[in-house]
RNA sequence: GGGCGAGUGGUGGAAUUGGUAUACACGACGGACUUAAAAUCCGUUGCCUUAUUUUUUAUGGCUUGAGGGUUCGAGUCCCUCCUCGCCCACCA
């Protein structure tokens, strides 16, 4: 009896398999397959969640290579971001040295998968080498019109003076500082997003992925049909434009509100009322984002202006509120309280007119808006249409005279790109008095961050506190006060063309070769966790489509297929994190049950995209399970009575499970791959007992086992090939083809019902007709006794499935 | 408020996509091995019922969150409701 010793056994294979380089990507695919997972960031520790990702992933792609496609399968590191600069900060240390220890410790993790990786393909985001590229194709983008600068509202950090993403802002207050963020117009780099909202938006039917990410996308592109018409103000030549998708609901319209921050607010808001307008603006921009959309009460002052409704004439009072957003539509609204229930409250609040425009059949709108269909009334001569022909007829009307138009609004926003960060990519833009905004030539490219960088701990972007980094002569008119901008690139930026960067990631003389980028693309299987569902998808997405624009690409969506797996948890059930001490290191699995164990307990786990807590007792159950396959192929076996019975029942299983193993991969099931695997361990081991296979047989069948286990615990695997004698790495051999008519039966049993419930079975010949089946089951003993003399009333046969008699 | 998804034994889950519900595992119980334990191996294990019964084996009925529908037949399709998870959200 040997025993199973994972991890020199791992240890073993994984430095051969570095050694003998089987795992180099082919240089001129004929059949190529890109299996792609999300890079990860060096954090410096591989979680259990990079496990389930990769370690699974990898099983795809080894699945995919034996089936003898050529397999591009690489991984690199999104190692620019905050992290690295906090430690820079805090701990004084080097942020690229910081990165570069994290990457090599997370390398040497990342090996212990053994996984497919060709390690000659990886990259880092960070490198000049790549960022190179990246900052060339901002040149590109600017140059086409789709990056621009423009001012913004971003969320300003008033203590520490710089400009937080989103992201960095936690309950309203900055992540560092703790300071309440304030909106603050600021010049920012853009990329034109929008431009492809429509595209973005259409395409997303034609790919193959799961419908809840899909929505996400529509639901932040967010489309929305409508009408945008103007409202004149009384003695004022200005006209306030609204959008709305309810113009069929005009004539109810009774009030406008304005967002705080719109810019008429200045130009109608009357004197005795400025003081108070004033007051509430600030109050407003004290408010954190969170605060504002969590109160429900519907605050807001009137500015003392007015404006006219276009369809009824009425005069209309105009107020600003905080529930009107400024990022949305025009950032101002009619509003319409009988039959909007956010109006309605304000209405409410501030004692104005509701008035019933929509045919609420008696319910009456005193109490709360009417939010369902009905036909019009109050509305002139538009009374009796339904909703959508009166808005088109409304639509009409008011764009006869100019005051109305169909519009298309999206929620979706230009993407601010500029972060006034130190690691991060640096945008090639250079700032001449004389010449203005002058893009860094693309010789003079890669413009390097530089490495040393004193940290003041207090303010905006290091950089600008850099002489040799800022100050340069003008590339265009030789000026020598020009400066650098010192923005970086949002880290979303470098990881929206990684995935191209891969196919030819050595190239010093353009971002990739085309032939090389138009062989291997589109991603043949993107697999990463749930959180990317729009920010980084979407703008991948958006890359690939503006560098097809730019004529860099022939395809516009780069991952036709994507699956997202599911999170581990903690054996709590809880997420993983340190401040509730459930964390699960995967290291400690691997070095004491090695990598086979923590892959094939992963896979057995449950569904790929539903994750699930870790329990220690079930991965008992897997080594358990790699012990037993262990033994029934390294232990000798014994022939006894050769049984020609058993051992087609045997080969008929192997055969079966070789299908259903191909069909789970192909499908990411890994949790019923795993379980066939078992079933047909099971039965060998059962006809190992009993001794009833031929010398023959068995040998082989332990070879098709083998093949199968390749790409589910490749290094047990490669250790059976070897003991059974192969020289050549079962990594390098075909997918076995199954027997289809070995795995056909020639006799089935068959379950017999009646009246839909299971009573009896019976034995036929495979492929029998109805009349057959129907004959047989009739003179079947067991069923007359059943059917006590009584005359069916009908019998139903599904032939090779079941028999369903049916009695009244 | 809107969208997506899920609810199956004590537990994780499976189900040829409308055709034998509970595969595979975990746990539990019983047994073998052992001075003993661990490990390993073998068996039992959805619930209820009735009969026989130390062991044993049968009999009938029920069962996929609740209720209704379609169908010869529903975990699967349709309707109503309940619960949970995720995402979006004063979106005009």
């Amino acid at each position: 009896m040997q025993k199973y010793s994972p991890i020199e056994l791992e240890k073993k294979w994984q430095k051969i398999w570095e050694e003998t380089e089987i795992y180099q990507t082919p240089v001129d695919p004929k059949n190529p397959y890109y299996c792609l997972v999300m890079f990860p960031y060096p954090s410096g520790n591989l979680h259990v969640g990079h496990w389930y990702n990769f370690a699974l992933a990898d099983s795809l792609a080894r699945y995919k290579k034996m089936q003898g496609y050529d397999l591009l399968s690489p991984i690199g590191f999104d190692s620019f971001g905050l992290p690295a600069e906090n430690a820079a900060i805090k701990r004084g240390l080097a942020a690229d040295q910081w990165t570069a220890d994290n990457i090599s410790q997370m390398k040497v993790q990342l090996k212990s998968i053994g996984a497919i990786y060709d390690w000659d393909r990886t990259l880092s985001t960070s490198d000049p080498e790549y960022y190179h590229w990246t900052q060339w194709l901002f040149l590109q983008f600017y140059q086409s019109g789709q990056a621009y600068q423009s001012e913004a509202l971003v969320n300003w950090d008033p203590v520490d003076q710089t400009v937080l993403a989103n992201e960095q802002v936690v309950d309203g207050r900055g992540e560092r500082s703790g300071a309440l963020v304030e909106k603050k117009r600021l010049k920012q780099w853009f990329f034109r997003i929008t431009d492809y909202a429509d595209e973005l938006l259409d395409q997303l039917d034609n790919l193959d992925w799961h419908d809840n990410i899909k929505q996400m996308q529509r639901n932040w592109i967010g489309k929305s049909q409508g009408s945008q018409l103007g409202f004149a103000v009384k003695g004022k030549d200005l006209m306030i434009e609204v959008f709305t998708t309810r113009i069929d609901t005009l004539a109810g319209a009774t009030f406008l509100v304005l967002a705080p921050e719109h810019d008429l607010v200045e130009k109608i808001v009357e004197d005795q009322y400025r003081a108070k307008v004033k007051d509430y603006q600030k109050q407003v921009a004290s408010m954190t984002n969170l605060d504002r959309i969590q109160s429900d009460n519907k605050d807001g002052v009137f500015t003392g202006a007015y404006a006219v409704n276009p369809l009824t004439n009425q005069r209309m009072p105009v107020y600003i509120a905080e529930y009107v957003l400024p990022e949305y539509g025009t950032g101002a609204i009619m509003a319409v309280p009988a039959h909007d229930q956010r109006d309605h409250q304000f209405a409410t609040k501030h004692g104005l007119e509701i008035i019933e425009v929509i045919d609420s059949g008696g319910a009456g709108v005193e109490e709360q808006a009417y939010e369902d269909e009905g036909l019009l009334i109050n509305s002139e001569r538009f009374n009796g249409l339904a909703k959508e022909e009166a808005k088109r007829a409304i639509t009409q009307y008011l764009a006869d005279t100019n005051r109305a138009k169909l519009v298309t609004n999206y929620r979706l926003k230009d993407w601010l790109i500029s972060r006034q960060r130190y690691w991060g990519c640096p945008i090639p833009i250079i700032y001449c008095d004389k010449c203005g905004v002058v893009p860094v030539p693309e010789e003079d490219l890669p413009v390097i961050l530089p490495l040393e960088q004193e940290f003041d701990n207090a303010a905006d972007s290091p950089l600008k506190r850099h002489p040799d980094y800022l100050k340069l002569n003008c590339p265009a008119c030789g000026d020598s006060n020009a400066r650098r901008e010192t923005d970086t690139l949002d880290t979303f930026v470098d990881s929206s063309w990684y995935f191209l960067r891969y196919t030819d990631n050595h190239n010093s003389q353009q971002p990739f070769n085309q032939d090389k980028v138009n062989q291997w693309m589109p991603v043949g299987h993107y697999i990463g966790g749930i959180e990317h569902a729009v920010m980084h998808l979407l703008y991948a997405r958006y890359f690939t489509k503006a560098l097809a624009d730019l004529g860099l690409l022939e395809f516009r969506e780069p991952f036709k297929r994507l699956t997202n797996q599911g999170t581990i948890l903690g054996p709590d059930g809880q997420k993983m994190s340190k401040s509730k001490g459930n964390v699960v290191d995967p290291d400690q699995y691997v070095s004491q049950y090695g990598s086979d164990s923590v892959r094939t307990y992963l896979m057995f786990l449950g569904p790929f995209s539903q994750g699930g807590p870790w329990d220690d007792s079930r991965f008992e159950g897997i080594t358990r399970f790699l012990t037993r396959l262990y033994s029934l192929v390294v232990d000798p076996y014994e022939p006894g009575d050769f049984e020609a019975d058993q051992e087609m029942e045997m080969v008929q299983k192997l055969h079966a499970t070789i299908k259903k193993l191909g069909q789970d991969l192909e499908e990411l099931k890994f949790n019923t791959a795993v379980a066939s695997l078992m079933e047909l361990v099971s039965l060998m081991q059962d006809k190992k007992n009993q001794g009833v296979i031929s010398n023959d047989v068995w040998h082989q069948s332990l070879k098709y086992l083998s093949l199968i286990l390749a790409p589910i615990t490749p290094h047990l695997a490669e250790e059976f090939w070897q003991h059974l004698g192969e020289e050549q790495s079962v990594h390098l051999q075909g997918w076995p083809a199954y027997d289809p008519e070995v795995i056909e039966q020639t006799e089935l049993t068959i379950p017999i019902q009646i009246n839909g419930k299971k009573r009896s079975e019976i034995l036929v010949a495979q492929g029998l007709d109805r009349e057959e089946v129907t004959r047989l089951v009739l003179d079947n003993a067991r069923v007359q006794q059943l059917l006590e003399g009584r005359e069916p009333d009908k019998i139903i046969v599904v032939p090779d499935r079941i028999v369903n008699i049916v009695l009244d």
